[in-house]
DNA sequence: TCTTTATTTCGATTTTCATCGAACAAAGAG
DNA sequence: CTCTTTGTTCGATGAAAATCGAAATAAAGA
């Protein structure tokens, strides 16, 4: 079984952060699972008009920047936010991400 | 004489901002900046290991970004952080550059 | 006016990155 | 075991972005 590589918010830097959020695929997802309030969501569960090979690079690039987190759940896996985490690390990053969306 | 863009903030996105800042060349500009609190600098006083047209090119983009102001003085030009007006738009997000620098 | 200084613009090159299709892997259903 | 579902990996492609050198611009000072 596949197991991803979740890294201590410690380990990630700002400009990582802002790199995966600088693509707009990205950002949908991350402002999705902010919608979803705490819900994990399958790769499939999100609008992106993108191929799944692109779909499963986009996850990868915010695993490692320690926005989200992927868990195995039989033939499917679903992420959530590391919300806390992230709120610890860089906070108000994410308040700046809702209020973004809401314009 | 030159004159330059400099967009309302209203008008910047959150994505463009993350943009111009993940890139080591323009963060180090906005990080020096934040350092010399409020003093204009010259082009010419960063210390990137790039030719002058490329820096030319990364002032461009974090003025595009809403991040700087850069106003002609005789043969140099003055760069400043648009500090103020960019807290008011984006609520700490100068906070996440500074605490970022000490590390 | 000629020279120096500081920066921009242009065109070309290189690097990085998003994207895709095809092949592969793992788990569940039948 | 076979088929389906879901996602990953690989290799290739194209587009965007960083970079550079050279020429252009513009102001200041000799």
């Amino acid at each position: 079984m596949k197991t991803y590589n979740h890294p201590a918010l410690s380990k990630v830097s700002l400009a990582e952060v802002m790199h995966a959020l600088s693509d707009p695929c990205r950002s949908k997802i991350v402002d999705t699972l902010i919608e979803a309030e705490g819900r994990s969501l399958a790769c499939n569960e999100f609008e992106l008009n993108v191929g799944k090979a692109t779909v499963s690079h986009h996850f990868e690039v915010l695993r490692c920047a320690g926005l989200i987190e992927t868990k195995v759940e039989g033939t499917k896996c679903l992420n959530s936010l590391r919300a806390e985490e992230f709120e610890e690390r860089f906070p108000n990053f994410l308040n700046l991400l809702v209020s973004e969306s809401k314009r």
